[in-house]
DNA sequence: GGAGCGCTGTACCGTATGTTACGTATTTTG
DNA sequence: CAAAATACGTAACATACGGTACAGCGCTCC
């Protein structure tokens, strides 16, 4: 059942010619605010014609351009009128469901922070933010990405951040320069893997400070880590999911920029003037 | 202070004629779809004529009737990107720092989705699970760790997935390897990238398909796409998120999986068998 | 009760908007 | 590879929309 026009674009964007799926394209991304403007704003934003404009909502099935802008305000106020009904997509019966994927990952979230207080995000941006030690990032087989997620930021921000990438007898190597005042952001989410835990064993009987990003279930690194991340990562799928690690990567991102506000700004400024 | 239409009205409505008053209480009525109308509609569902329409908006403040229509919509858009919805989420008491991010991310991620239909995603996952053709993917400076991450489970399911890594010279060799039925799926939010947008365009010369991961703005790269997906990226911190991109990828590989669901498994139980 | 002022609607005007026709470019098909 | 079909943009067009001048009416205040 097609019940919005959002649903009737992504419904029939598939047989579209590229022009109007450019212009399906636009409006979805701002969607509906571009198509209450007029024929020409919307052809500019979407950089076709007015004609285009006009064949795609012809396509859609509106006689004319104030009919299909009618059918969108009308969309609209019905959306004003009961805010709670802003539920979307209509939970597809039978076929694909990702919905309930998308609630289990929210409900993940919310999850996952309330079993983390801001004290201790803030206690770690702390230590990541200290300029005395380096920075280390590693993460296992599928987790390992963020790890290069929070690296590619963090080192924008400040000097001394490196991601571990390789065979395992690279980052091994890398032990040497590890020490006392340096920190070591291990991913590491089941199944668990060995090698990791065999690095951070070594790294903790450095004096390397470990903060562990994990699932709920704790990762056997756990023991070593001075802070541990517990993230949910169930979801209604054949995988699990990092989209809650994810979101607290991003927060301790954020929480390490603030704390670095004056340096951070500096160096970013620098940064960007060198691109 | 000032910072709605409904609250300009509400302080002027005391010193205005009967005929403009009548106007405003028609738009408070349904505030604010009938602004959104024609002088002629609001004159009419107000009950009087065309100019007490133009008096009581220039009365407002307003130089034209287009421009009180403008202000409408933009004040309209700034309540959709950050629905109201935030009575649903129990709102941490305390005024932490994080709070504000991860509502705003949450928010985000119902936003994302609420743009995605299911039928969308099918299609790319579809295309994705096709197995005739490879599958290459690539990301910009923060996002290519998304594009890693999807990566390494696309190619625990099938075979023929390649991460785009190092150079840009390293990855303009490989367009040699690409056709007509190959899919190139490119992460690309702000600031865009010009050496991705230039791949992209190369790619798309020799037809491969193009799936966009980009934020709502749209990279430049939307026009050769042939599916894009637009996640929204703010949130109340000095870097962009990219939180609902990953859910959107995370539940794109779980869609994937489940087309691929006989051979997956057979290759997924045959890969643990090997490690 | 009369004069002045202010509010409102009718009628008309210029223009910006949606619409259509047509020629060119691009893709698809045999 | 040729030919047909489809898609797209340029440019001309008609309409309907916002804007304005002006006259009528009611109200208020001498």
């Amino acid at each position: 059942m097609i019940s919005s026009i959002a649903e009737l674009i992504a419904d029939r964007v598939g047989t579209m010619p590229a022009g109007e799926r450019r212009a399906a394209q636009t409006l979805i991304a701002s969607y509906p605010m571009i198509g209450l403007k007029t024929v020409a704003e919307f052809s500019a934003a979407a950089g076709v014609s007015s004609p285009t404009i006009l064949r795609f909502v012809a396509r859609l099935g509106f006689q004319n351009y104030p009919e299909f802008q009618s059918s969108l305000q009308d969309e609209l106020a019905a959306q004003l009128q009961s805010p709670a009904i802003r539920t979307l997509n209509p939970p597809s019966p039978g076929g694909s469901a990702v919905s309930p994927v998308l609630e289990a990952t929210l409900d993940n979230m919310r999850e996952t922070f309330r079993h983390l207080s801001d004290r201790q995000l803030d206690d770690i941006a702390a230590r990541l933010a200290d300029r005395r030690g380096k920075t280390f990032l590693i993460g296992g087989r599928f987790t390992d990405p963020l790890a290069r997620y929070m690296a590619a930021h963090l080192a924008v921000i400040q000097p001394d951040v490196f991601h571990l990438a390789g065979q395992e007898s690279m980052w091994r190597d890398r032990l040497i320069d590890m020490g006392k005042r340096d920190v070591l952001v291990i991913f590491d989410i089941r199944r668990y893997q060995d090698s990791l835990v065999r690095f951070a064993e070594k790294a903790h009987q450095r004096g390397v400070q470990i903060v562990l990003f994990t699932d709920q279930w704790l990762s056997p690194i756990a023991r070593f880590a001075r802070h541990v991340i517990a993230g949910r990562t169930a979801v209604p799928s054949a995988w699990d999911s990092s989209a809650a690690l994810f979101v607290v990567a991003e927060t301790l991102i954020g929480a390490v920029t603030r704390q670095l506000e004056a340096d951070g700004a500096r160096r970013l400024r620098e940064m960007e003037g060198l691109r």
